[in-house]
DNA sequence: AATAGTAAGTTTCAAAATGGAACTTGTAAA
DNA sequence: TTTACAAGTTCCATTTTGAAACTTACTATT
């Protein structure tokens, strides 16, 4: 299978991935979430080849995750922003952030520390019911066919 | 930068995607929670190439995400099964999961749904603080300089 | 006026990663 | 004896990537 026909799969996970599951993708929109908007800022953070960050950052505008936004016209120069579709991703990164915290530290600690302004506090995400509010264990989730699966069994045969 | 470099540097989004962020292990592992243990079944339900698919397994299991398990031995089989570092990547899943549910489902609507079993609602997983268990705002979360990054940075020169 | 700097790319090309198909090994079933 | 199954391995053409140099349109410095 090429990479560019996962997105066509009935599965949410396949579909995110065909947009931020490459090399470079999620790490601009780290960078993103920490507040870079610039071509050169990026370049110098990643260390992606300009090549390459063109390509992705195209990819990012096209699927509205961000958008191309003009700073000054002479010589024409623009910022990206990340669109309310691109915060949502805010929880992928943090999960992945979280994970790397818990198991890839080492003992020197976490290179990020996070403080809920809200409540004041340093904290660390957690992944909760919606319904319920407690913190979800993988075991006591029951994934049951949906609707767009099942159209998509109507439709494959 | 190469692929290999960015498990070096001191962020732990960039240390989890290093062994993550490519294009098949996600779904590899999103298999793995749906209950999936065996080379053959990984390989029809991805779409992965056999080599691609022998190379990430690999890989998983030299990370102590998944765990290779004798289920006989004439001939020598075995089954790959999540460790608990593994089953901790579910919020990565589940957050990719919920992004591609809200964002990329169309008309057909999500093709997986979930049932929170502990309170057995249909459920959708949010982001919460640790602390007072509210559902995450990402403006209202303040990074900052965490242990490993000073470390770092007197490491660096 | 000439040179250097900044920002955001584009071009080029060698090197690395990938996909697909065929092949292998050890065993059991028809 | 042939076929099937499971879990890979091998081979090779195609695709993707990284790195460095180049481009364009301005501004600031000497």
């Amino acid at each position: 299978m090429k990479w560019d026909d996962i997105q066509d799969l009935p599965c949410s996970i396949a579909r995110a991935l065909s947009i931020v599951g490459d090399r470079w993708t999620l790490l601009i929109l780290r960078d993103c979430f920490l507040g870079t908007k610039r071509f050169d800022q990026f370049q110098k953070h990643i260390g992606v080849s300009r090549h390459r960050l063109t390509e992705r950052l195209n990819k990012l505008v096209e699927n509205e995750i961000l958008r191309k936004v003009a700073y000054q016209n002479n010589p024409p120069r623009y910022e990206y922003k990340l669109t309310r579709k691109g915060v949502s991703l805010y929880p992928v990164l943090m999960s992945l952030a979280k994970w790397g915290d818990d198991w890839m530290s080492g003992e020197a600690g976490v290179p990020v520390e996070y403080v809920h302004k809200t409540c004041g506090h340093k904290m660390q995400m957690n992944l909760c019911c919606s319904e319920c509010s407690e913190v979800i264990d993988p075991k006591q989730v029951a994934p049951q066919i949906g609707p767009g699966l099942r159209h998509f069994q109507g439709v494959g045969k």
